[in-house]
DNA sequence: CATTTATGCGTACAAGCGTACGCATGAATG
DNA sequence: CATTCATGCGTACGCTTGTACGCATAAATG
């Protein structure tokens, strides 16, 4: 795996609103967005400009607007991310995130069956 | 709620071991660090200086020493993390985090009886 | 063609972060 | 008692982060 520089949180975004839509340009990106998330387009543009450097995504001119894409997969941001939280928060133990999800966050009707099911495949391939 | 500064990455590992044992003093969260977790003594106490002025911890001098103790609980600031974690990485939605959770980090036979106990006793309070 | 609009790119800048040193002072040890 | 050890407290310092401005230039519009 290769090294890169740690996201911050702010890039985080950025890089998400990325890769559900890669490539894009900065403005496209911008325009992703959530509505109530006020950021100017400059700062999004810092923001991929920083995310380039750090390895996290490419980019190259098309004309003479710059289009960005994903290089690095969610999968392993989320991974990265998410074991550093676990590791800071809770001592490297995932049980107690689960449970603060479960407990602490709303779970619906759906996605409680969606659980169910995840946990019965997953006993599946443990036996 | 009081509003309190975020907390940073480091100060949380620091509030995490302090709401361990808390109350506590500088050396005892120091050296209740995990062994491969190097950081000095100096940064422990940086780190707790700081915490308090967020409003995360109090402290008092019992004699010449201080003794630091939380001031929020774990819960609230495991929240706070959380929610802000899910918002910037996962737009909002928990699901995807659980799916993370439970597919690429080891859940072993016991998390997973646990788990479904979790989801029964919830399913329990949905009706 | 003149003007407005959009973009790239360089730069900025204060606040926060991670990490720590040095000094003064009080406690412990020989 | 003299020396070593531990701690509080002030301060430091380069790096990162969040947020953005300004200028040059190219494209679109009137």
């Amino acid at each position: 795996m290769t090294e890169r520089q740690p996201i911050s949180k702010g890039e985080m975004e950025i890089a998400r609103a990325l890769w559900e839509i890669s490539p894009a340009t900065v403005r496209a990106v911008y325009e992703s967005l959530p509505n109530n998330r006020k950021m100017g387009f400059s700062t999004v543009q810092t923001y991929l400009r920083r995310l380039e450097t750090k390895g996290y995504v490419t980019s190259s001119l098309d004309g003479r607007v710059r289009v960005y894409a994903s290089r690095t997969k969610a999968r392993t941001v989320i991974r990265e991310t998410v074991d550093d939280l676990v590791q800071r928060l809770f001592g490297g133990e995932t049980m107690p995130l689960m449970r603060h999800l479960i407990e602490e966050r709303g779970i619906n009707e759906k996605n409680l069956a969606e659980l169910r099911e995840l946990i019965d495949r997953l006993e599946q391939e443990t036996e």
